[in-house]
DNA sequence: CATGAATGAGAGTTCATTCAT
DNA sequence: GATGAATGAACTCTCATTCAT
């Protein structure tokens, strides 16, 4: 009984650390090169699998993007659930939204951003209905968590009276338009990280423009 | 020499009003389905013509997309020159320059995203060195004048002792984040066009950031 | 009007040429090897063209197969429609039902063998209902005319009072029989031709059982 | 010796048991889903195996539809050796026919119906000559039996005078053609079983065509 | 003996691109 | 100048088969 359990779970472990291997693979290159230039055989080659071993973890392509989307998204939603703390001032909790927006990217710089862009379009044909319904609920409920955090913080005083919607809209757009410029500047300069800098900079503007 | 010369200026106006018909069929198209996923087939049936025609006014599928770019960062450019009005307040610059983005949002949407983002990638096997060199001009420039924005009004007292670059950084930013992130709410309600708004508020708060 | 006219039939004339070239390739290679085994790349080469050239006239190979089966379905039913003849006596009308099975088996020996075991079965992944409903359609219909074919018989007193249905049940499985058998025997001995004798024997001994 | 040769014999025994239950699970599959659309997985699953096991008692997957087909000839030859039996009438002994027929259709409705279709075409690579000339060898021998049945019946003058090759190639196509014909109208209706009053019909028909 | 894991070879299919007309 | 017809190259995906354990 005991062997054959720990044999099992030893089983279940190795497989779930391929398709990480195989998920961290294809997210390099889906960052890199995008999607669709993407070939299974890169992503093979960067998992130091065959192209057809990539079958025996995955349905398919697309289910590789979908997990990694969906990864990607329980990150967020875990991280993003208890950012605003009552007690603490303005300041302090837009530095906390910042730091914790700051850790998504580090753990998933490029996915997010294609996140929303992908899910509702017709660019995926073998993505179950169930997958996309998933993700829906899941990306809404990370807006929502953003959402949370400035009604909270109108409630307490601690910001101005704006839309919590408007000003969420605006909190993701100005994180996800660094990610993408700050990458993009990468390819040139591929040492330096302005990424914390700018972020620095673009949420003590916006401290000063949404604090009460 | 005055008949020869006007059917040769006819012909190559002709030629003009053609690259430029299939160069917006394939921004509409490269918009909604991405790059990679529109083929030659959709583009000419888009443009009213047959997929060897397009062969006849651009050299391939990537010299269709250089075009677009080019075209787009010409535009941009031209429109960023003069945004800067000495004699105004801090206020009414940052109008300036938000009108500005915002029209040319209006004429290219997405291309405007991907543009830096694509340049330096390996997704172009057959873009000539000449043309990336080109693009890579041509944004220089563009981040340039806009970054020569923030320098004046700083000279000038109206906005806080930032670095110009960094405050650069973070207008374009904010507004790529903000096309992309209301373009894909609008793939869900395809009515609604929350850009314009939520580009008021982000510039709203980030002028009661920046502003002396 | 005229040349165009003409241009425009001629191209429909010579596109129902290659479809029809591309149909008679399948037609001998599913005959030869069986359907699965049977590649598009050898349809292609036995077509004397590339194997993306057949998506050009053919969905998929599937559809290849399709259009097959119901060329023959319909040359089955234009051919098994008016059989009887009142006025004849038993033996000559059976004759005129062997002739026509016969002329049936020349024009497509094979194919007509698993027509009626494929069209319900799971094996076609890429082929539309409304296409395995027309089949069905048809083959009841021929199946069909062979049964009125014995009710006529049976009506005029020319054959024995037994189920039409049986009848043509067994007309039916020892035509197809007969061609398995004999084709099967071809590929010993390629060049003898049994099947008219064996056919011609087995009407006969038929004859004596059914007519009164 | 004893212990040794029993474990031995034990050991055989076995062998063969897996061997039985792997054909009985391809049989089922190849009738339901032909040859080349069963997996080796397929396979396996049905034996409750997996699929590198089967490879332990059979070379491939073609040597495992070669066994099936002389199993079948096996039976089928056993079966029609003694069919024919001095003293008893036309209809009795056509009877015998019959019912042997039916059994050995019941022991194997699918193989025996590609049987002799297949051991000359060009479907399997990896047969060796030595199994295709041994099925032929089992072929001939089945159906001389057939033949030898009605030899024997035109002897005795229970039949007329037709050629007894002839017979038997009808007899022979008569029931494979039913067997066809009545399996794919299975695959409408699944519970029915039409076959055994077909044949009872077509037999009675026969009969009369070919008794003295 | 049995198998989970892996893969090479090849299938169907798509598409940017060419070229005779 | 324009295109219908054709294709080579590449892609995704499948599956019979092998092999270390």
């Amino acid at each position: 009984m005991g062997l054959a359990e720990r044999k099992a779970r030893e089983k279940e472990f190795q497989k779930q650390k391929r398709r990480t291997e195989i998920m961290d693979a294809a997210k390099i290159l889906f960052r890199i090169k995008g999607f669709s230039v993407t070939t299974m055989e890169d992503i093979a080659r960067e998992a130091e699998l065959s192209p057809a071993a990539l079958y025996l973890y995955f349905k398919n392509k697309d289910e590789i993007y979908g997990s990694l989307s969906l990864r990607t998204m329980d990150y967020l939603i875990e991280n993003l659930e208890h950012v605003y703390e009552a007690g603490l001032n303005a300041e302090q909790n837009l530095n906390r939204l910042k730091e914790t927006l700051y850790r998504v990217y580090e753990f998933d710089p490029y996915v997010l951003l294609n996140l929303f862009n992908l899910q509702a379009s017709g660019k995926f044909k073998n993505v179950s209905p169930e997958f996309l319904a998933e993700l829906n609920r899941l990306s809404v409920r990370a807006f929502g968590s953003i959402r949370n955090f400035f009604e909270a913080g109108i409630r307490d005083g601690l910001f101005k009276n704006e839309s919590p919607a408007a000003l969420a809209d605006m909190v993701w757009s100005i994180f996800s338009g660094l990610v993408i410029w700050e990458e993009s500047k990468k390819m040139f300069k591929p040492d330096k990280d302005y990424l914390k800098s700018t972020l620095d900079l673009a949420f003590r503007m916006l401290c000063n423009g949404v604090k009460n």
